[in-house]
RNA sequence: UCCGGAGUAGCUCAGUGGUAGAGCAAUCGGCUGUUAACCGAUUGGUCGGGGGUUCAAGCCCCUCCUCCGGAGCCA
């Protein structure tokens, strides 16, 4: 056999050709002529098997393949003759690797069912579809950050208390230091970088022991953190929808095959690249809450049902910003006209999908900052080393966090964000 | 942690007190253009665990376990 291996996503170049795929084989319609579907990660094509074209073992051993068995497979690319997709017309076959019993069906399976499967669910096509468009998102952050002259500054993942004070942490003993916890934000170590690289950010995994059972929860997640020096509220909802719009023209161009995959409508991902997000102060969105028939009372949080409210009345992404500094992180820089506001800015997605992005300015002032220390009770020894960019060329800063399941199960429309990791953590989850 | 729902064949489910069923998968056979192909046959069950009521329990009661959905919390 000397015809040139090539992956299905380049078929289309070689119509006409004779070629050697490679791959698993998605299902089998066998009558006198067979039919497999063949999957090789890059895509999928129908190959046709029939008595007349194909050496007689090949046939043979075509019409007995199982579900998921690895073959290699030469023929030749014709275009099919109803759809006009390229196709191949087997001319050998060999078995690679045999597959007996595959668990996962062709007709529906439950949700508990396919996470305990998740390593097979993997090889689905609308698995392949939304983890492929996860991977084009990470890449469109890193290329956006990058591309914007900030520099990447892994925060540790191992740390010695809490960032935020307020979530439940994983935490592990650390030899003979005591116990370390699994951060849940990379912020705190972003700030310090500042004044070396004037613009930088974190990508990784965070941890959250929430015991919390929702579509948007996984105790594991990617966030990306950008932070930077001399930036205020207003810089960091510019940055925020310029990195949104971004991540979605990204999708939009390059993974136009998982999207039709998923039918995603792609009308709301368009319109959110042509307008301007729209913006309400915490108080105008109360306001706006009472009109839509909330009950939710100034200086409360949303709930889940206030979000969904809100966001049903909009068109497009929505930051809202200055929120009552009560539930907001003790560094959050206070408003100057109103101390009972934090100069803090969330975004929430469309259709249904929630905060994406949290962020805001930090507050720049030591004494301020000792205050919030104390009254949250926190232990000022594990914050030394923050305090002391305050002391040393304090500036005002700001940044935010930007959560990459969160993003994916927009972008993709996706029920559950269980399906935005390929091994998602959740509470009662943890295995593949 | 709280509220609600569900556990029956490998999978998805039907079966509400009287001898356990279907579709898919698997196995065998048929079909020359199929697209979750189709047609016929075969194989496959301690009905989540434990206890109770009853002549009789998949079905009713108690309890435990697991999973799903939602709340709180958050990205």
């Amino acid at each position: 056999m000397s015809a040139p291996i090539v992956e299905i996503r380049h078929l289309p170049q070689h119509l006409g050709q004779t070629v050697t795929l490679r791959g698993w084989v998605r299902n089998a319609r066998t009558s006198k002529i067979r039919f497999l579907e063949l999957r090789d990660g890059s895509g999928f094509v129908q190959c046709v098997c029939s008595a007349s074209e194909a050496e007689p073992e090949s046939y043979e051993l075509a019409g007995k393949l199982t579900q998921e068995s690895a073959i290699t497979l030469t023929g030749l690319v014709q275009a099919h003759p109803k759809t006009g997709a390229p196709e191949l017309l087997v001319k050998s076959l060999t078995l690679v690797g045999d597959s007996v019993d595959y668990p996962i069906t062709p007709k529906e399976h439950g949700t508990a069912f396919l996470m305990e499967n998740r390593h097979l669910w993997l090889r689905s096509k609308r698995q392949w579809a939304i983890l492929r468009i996860r991977h084009t998102l990470a890449k469109a952050i890193r290329d956006f950050f990058d591309e914007d002259g900030f520099t990447l500054l892994d925060a540790p993942i191992l740390t010695p208390s809490a960032c935020e004070g307020t979530s439940t942490l994983f935490s592990t003993q650390y030899f003979d230091e005591g116990m370390a916890f699994l951060s849940q934000s990379g912020q705190l170590y972003q700030e310090p970088g500042l004044a070396a690289f004037g613009k930088t950010y974190c990508f990784g995994p965070t941890f959250r022991a929430e015991k919390s059972k929702t579509r948007r929860h996984l105790t594991e997640f990617w966030m990306v953190e950008p932070e930077v020096a001399f930036a205020h509220l207003e810089d960091v909802m510019i940055l925020g929808e310029r990195l949104t719009k971004f991540m979605v023209q990204r999708v939009l161009e390059g993974r136009q095959e998982e999207l039709a995959i998923l039918e995603r409508d792609l009308a709301p991902l368009e319109t959110t690249l042509a307008v301007t997000f729209a913006r309400m102060t915490y108080t105008e969105a109360v306001a706006k809450l009472h009109e839509l028939g909330s009950d939710i009372n100034w200086g409360e949080d949303f709930g889940n049902d206030d979000e969904t409210i809100l966001m049903n009345a909009m068109d497009r992404p929505l930051w809202v910003h200055h929120f009552p500094r009560v539930f907001k992180a003790f560094y959050m820089e206070p408003d100057p006209l109103d101390p009972k506001l934090a100069l803090g800015a969330d975004l929430l997605a469309p259709e249904g999908y929630g905060e994406v992005i949290g962020g805001g300015e930090r507050a720049s002032s030591l004494q301020y900052l000792l205050d919030q220390i104390e009254h949250e009770k926190l232990d000022r020894k594990d914050y030394e080393w923050y305090l002391d960019i305050r002391k040393y060329g304090s500036v005002p800063h700001a940044g935010f966090g930007l959560g990459l399941e969160r993003a994916v199960a927009w972008i993709c429309k996706l029920p559950h964000v269980r399906e935005t990791a390929p091994y998602p953590r959740m509470m009662g989850t943890l295995r593949p």
